[in-house]
DNA sequence: CGTTCGGCATGACATCTGTCATCCGCGCCG
DNA sequence: CGGCGCGGATGACAGATGTCATGCCGAACG
């Protein structure tokens, strides 16, 4: 029997991911939690063989709670589970140590499949998602660049991201500028949405 | 025994949803499809009791198909599911004639609940989704004002966005002027953001 | 009927944005 | 060591953006 802990922030779909597991024989779901920051203890409470984690979470992001489930050298293994094809959080997955990535319009056989892989050991990456993150390449942005990217995308104006970096207005706008071209997009408001498409934000 | 059409573009999500309504012993999910326009056929196909619509859909939205379903005096009930708690959707849902709305970060049992009462001919309302919609009030912007920030956060120039509709530069920037100034927001990318939070775009 | 109001539309003006040339500092390689 | 490339940072300038005063038209109302 393999042991699974769910984290969504979606109540109902956790609920209905939970219910899809059940049909399984081999998985039984231990654990629930509907925040990034609140998988660290429960995987240490109910220890699940394998941690399945949505991206998109409220405290902690997915990403970011596997990177710190490996430093802290958790025993379970830990597959991803992303609501777009955004190609560049791939990468920053296979960094953390993540070895099964399913996308949520993957068949529904997919999931229970990569949990089994995952918790043998393998790895199990989405045939779609492997493509697309190779024809999307690396991130070209640097660190200053997804900074600003995220504060605009949030809808911060110019002087206060300028002010909140400690940068001047023009550096600001040279950023977004750069950022831009990389993007191939003629705007801020585009280039936000590209970024965030591409998983690069 | 109910029969359901579930409609969302994510197979997995689908799936899943399928295995949690396929634990009731009332309801039977007899038809699945991805996209908004395939709607229409599936529920001439297969007759449903009751439709169960995800809003962001791809080909067609939620409540595009809603008021489709009414408009062609369907026989099926329909239940809306809902990402975030977008209170604008509930109120386009209501004159579509929807009568089951229900948020993905609701109860997992709240579905199925749903689901019963619609076809009871009754309605099920989210009390939070209910709450929201009450509180942020009536969608203050023109169609106008809606069709532009809905291109502009779609990337386009505004150059762009003055040609497709037939208007001068200056009268798009006017409607972004008074969409940000009714959404008390600085600048495009933020009043984008705004309109989107509150399902108004 | 006249008035009033809201939505649509425009141009002019001040401000903000995006681009460019430029400089600094750091790591790398011959 | 000297030179090169890259990321970071800046200010100046042209062009895009946000605001304002204004006008038009149709619906609502006395």
């Amino acid at each position: 029997m393999i042991t699974v802990l769910l984290a969504d922030d979606e109540h109902l779909i956790r609920g209905a991911v939970a219910a899809l597991l059940g049909l399984e024989d081999d998985l039984e779901v231990v654990g629930e939690v509907a925040r990034g920051d609140e998988v660290a203890a429960a995987v240490a409470g109910s220890d699940p063989d394998v941690a399945v984690l949505d991206i998109d979470m409220p405290g902690a992001d997915g990403l970011t709670v596997a990177e710190e489930l490996r430093d802290a050298g958790a025993r379970c293994s830990v597959c991803v589970l992303t609501s777009f094809g955004r190609p560049g959080y791939l990468r920053r997955a296979m960094a953390a140590g993540v070895r099964g990535f399913v996308a949520k319009d993957a068949p529904t056989e997919e999931l229970a499949a990569a949990i089994r892989k995952v918790h043998a050991g393998g790895r199990y990456l989405d045939a779609e998602l492997a493509a697309s993150a190779m024809a999307a390449g690396d991130n070209p942005l640097t660190q200053r660049e997804r900074e600003i990217l995220r504060l605009v995308g949030a809808g911060t104006e110019t002087s206060r991201i300028a002010a909140l970096l400690r940068l001047s207005e023009g550096t600001v706008r040279n950023y977004l500028s750069t950022a831009m071209a990389k993007l191939g997009e003629p705007n801020r408001v585009a280039a936000v949405r590209a970024a965030r498409e591409m998983g690069w934000i």
